[in-house]
DNA sequence: AGGGCTTCCCGA
DNA sequence: CGGGAAGCCCTC
């Protein structure tokens, strides 16, 4: 018997397998999908088993040395999907599968074990020894107190003197006994599920009627329209069937009241998987998921590749999130996975929004999915009162941050006891740091962009690269006391609102103030407490965060947003505003949003204005339909990357004119165009943008292009099939 | 990917 | 002549 093996590396050049001999002694032993140690030319290095064939053409083979782990290995459906990732994504074969596994158990680790354990003492199983023990030891007062308390009890060893404990050990009175423990343990299940209203009724029972079909559902509805409790529901009646569920979220640390409702409502029956769990958290999680102990498992993009037998359904909520796209290699979109798994298992797929993808909108107009909306907000909460205040206007009057009217009602909110967050996109103080003499400005030695002034630290900082620089009082071109600086952010923000409203509470939430473990949970808490009266933050405030005291939403600045330039920033500022004002009035309080920008007259804003989804959507169709962006026309990006300026223009041309004669002649390629961001840490950059409805040709030129740059030290290139921004 | 073998260049 | 860097090739 022969074990064809992908090598752990995974490198372009060794994406294929190399044929192993399986000894004897392990024959009975291996599958397909397990990790393994081989020797490989002088080293030895683990590898994969990909396929179990009895013969092979070659000769002189080298033997499989063992098998690294047999309790966690690939099953057949997790291997065909790494096959699929492959051709999707052009990624290398090992690549797709070490994307699924988690990080403890990749293919080059050989650890096979990270389980914790709790470990207990008990008595032997012979009294007499035990008694005559006690006999002759009648002074050691304190290991006879551990004996009298262990009779007839297990305990937890720690919870004895050291010391003493080994003792006894030692002279063979009591043994120790090891339990395995999970690092996650859920709270207790609380109840089985409320009462839905007619809508949410409607749309459970629809899916219930198509449980073992495969099926994509969209469910549209407002925020605070209670998905979650459709969603739920629908968990109950896939466990009750015997089978399992995911469900995708897009961030975690944010969802924690999401998990705490699935925990409230089904226990222990829940996994999760996201990427701020330790290796051990992810490592237990993992194993209640392969031994069938959990029916649930929520988490982000990478829980897509859970090993769940029987699965059931899948559900993507806020399935519009670009968080679903990974932007490293392997570029995979877990809906297009999630599709894959459900089409192979027979089973719906929901994707929850209150403000839908155009591209999975107008799948819904075309009767791809199936359409399923809510239109009612849960309880008597109803959609907040949006308001638009043009900032040009207010500028004159001196007001650059807040509004005269903003003011005024975040005042009256403070009065009322009442909560308020202010959105704003852009951390840091201020994004340009200028001399106001000669024109001198702060930018990155590395990366093509100018640095933003951290207050906090008193730096300027690169926010591509993390270049840092102090900043000066003196210009560093003509040494005139003249800097200036422009481009509002959170920082700058926090101080404006600590100086305007003195006796409020202030919290920032974003980056700078969340990347400590454990960070964003306690502001969470302190929001929830009513310990703070003012929220700062960046969009990582706007999703899914669910507080009743929060009555009014400020959008600071929405053009950062507007002006980002990408075939996607209506559709993206639409959702993303959406969003925050889905913060306000979550409650019988009614909510209120302040948008404030200097660009009044823009569509998308009308649109927000009248909290109009579905015009806005026609609206970003017809562009999209005449410039032939998705979803009229698939695009693939096509980045290439160097040091050396001269090679890359040279050689970008030449890629661009092949790919012109090796695709569809109703295919477009655009480019080659420099990157908005033309240099990043001293890599210039250009793009080639292909649009196409189908083409033949396509995947074959972009493989090919691929492997022959994979060996070019000077040139990289970077191939994104559906990219989620250019 | 990473190690070994070959080649080539430069100082002495 | 020798050492060390750079390039190339191979791995079942």
């Amino acid at each position: 018997m022969y074990a064809e093996v992908l090598v752990q590396y995974g490198s372009k050049s060794l994406d294929r397998v190399f044929t192993y001999k399986i000894p004897d002694s392990l024959v009975d032993r291996i599958k397909v999908g397990m990790k393994v140690s081989i020797p490989f030319g002088n080293q030895s290095i683990n590898g994969f088993v990909l396929n179990i064939v009895d013969t092979t053409s070659l000769d002189n083979l080298k033997e499989i040395k063992n098998i690294i782990s047999e309790n966690y290995y690939l099953n057949d459906e997790l291997m065909e999907l790494g096959k699929y990732i492959k051709s999707k994504t052009l990624c290398s074969l090992i690549t797709a599968y070490q994307t699924m596994m988690p990080s403890s158990l990749k293919v080059n680790k050989s650890k096979e074990d990270y389980s914790k354990y709790d470990v207990y003492i008990k008595l032997i199983d012979d009294e007499d020894k035990i008694n005559d023990y006690i006999a002759t030891h009648l002074r050691a007062h304190a290991q006879i107190d551990i004996i009298n308390n262990l009779k007839g009890k297990t305990i937890l060893k720690s919870e004895f003197n050291t010391s003493t404990v080994k003792k006894l050990i030692e002279e063979g009175i009591v043994l120790e006994e090891k339990q395995k423990k999970y690092r996650i343990n859920p709270t207790d299940k609380k109840h089985n599920g409320v009462i839905l209203n007619d809508e949410q009724q409607a749309a459970s029972e629809e899916i219930k009627k198509h449980l073992n079909e495969y099926i994509t559902y969209l469910l549209y509805g407002v925020t605070g329209s209670g998905k979650t409790e459709v969603y739920m529901d629908l968990c109950d009646e896939v466990i009750k069937n015997g089978k399992n569920v995911i469900m995708l979220l897009p961030e975690i640390t944010l969802t924690r009241q999401m998990i705490q409702r699935f925990y409230d409502r089904f226990g222990r029956d829940v996994a999760i998987i996201h990427s701020s769990l330790s290796d051990g958290e992810k490592y237990d999680e993992t194993l209640k998921i392969i031994n069938n102990e959990v029916h649930v498992v929520v988490g982000t993009r990478s829980a897509i590749f859970s090993q769940v037998k029987n699965l059931g359904l899948i559900i993507i909520d806020e399935e519009h999130s670009q968080t679903y796209k990974q932007d490293t290699n392997p570029r995979y979109h877990a809906l297009d996975i999630a599709k894959w798994r459900c089409e192979r298992n027979k089973c719906p797929l929901i994707l929850g929004s209150a403000t839908p993808s155009l591209e999975s909108y107008a799948r819904a107009e075309k009767g791809v999915y199936k359409l399923l909306t809510l239109t009612k907000r849960n309880g008597n909460a109803t959609l907040p009162k949006i308001s638009i205040i043009d900032m040009r206007d207010e500028y004159r009057k001196g007001n650059n941050i807040i509004s005269t009217d903003l003011g005024i009602k975040i005042d009256n909110a403070l009065r009322n006891k009442e909560q308020v967050m202010l959105f704003i996109n852009r951390r840091g103080y201020s994004t340009v740091v200028n001399c106001s003499s000669c024109g001198y400005t702060y930018k990155c030695p590395h990366c093509d962009i100018t640095l933003t002034y951290h207050k906090t630290t008193n730096k300027l900082q690169c926010h591509y690269c993390g270049y840092t620089t102090f900043k000066t009082d003196t210009c560093p071109e003509c040494h005139e006391k003249a800097i200036m600086s422009y481009g509002l952010g959170t920082e700058q923000v926090e101080d404006f609102i600590k100086e305007q409203f003195p006796s409020a509470r202030v919290v920032r939430m974003d980056l700078d103030t969340t990347s400590r473990k454990g960070s964003t949970e306690s502001i969470i808490k302190q929001i929830e407490n009513h310990e703070v009266d003012i929220i700062i933050g960046t969009q990582m405030i706007s999703k899914g965060l669910d507080f009743p005291n929060v009555t009014l939403v400020g959008v600071i600045n929405a053009d950062d947003s507007l002006n980002i330039p990408d075939f996607r920033s209506g559709e993206n500022t639409f959702s993303l505003i959406s969003q925050v004002s889905g913060r306000a009035g979550r409650s019988e309080k009614s909510g209120e949003v302040i948008i404030q920008t200097y660009n009044k007259d823009t569509d998308t804003l009308k649109y927000i204005l009248n909290n109009d989804y579905i015009g806005n959507y026609r609206n970003e169709m017809k562009i999209r339909k005449i410039l032939k962006y998705p979803p009229y026309y698939f695009i693939t990006s096509v980045k290439v990357k160097s040091k050396n300026y001269e090679k890359l223009k040279n050689e970008v041309n030449k890629i661009a004119t092949f790919i012109r004669t090796h695709i569809d002649s109703n295919s477009i390629c655009l480019g080659p165009t420099t990157c908005p961001i033309f240099k990043v840490n001293n890599v210039f950059r250009f793009q080639i943008i292909i649009k196409y409805k189908r083409d033949s040709r396509l995947e074959n030129t972009l493989r090919y292009l691929d492997e022959e740059y994979a060996l070019n030290k000077d040139i990289s290139l970077e191939i994104d099939v559906d990219p989620i921004r250019i």
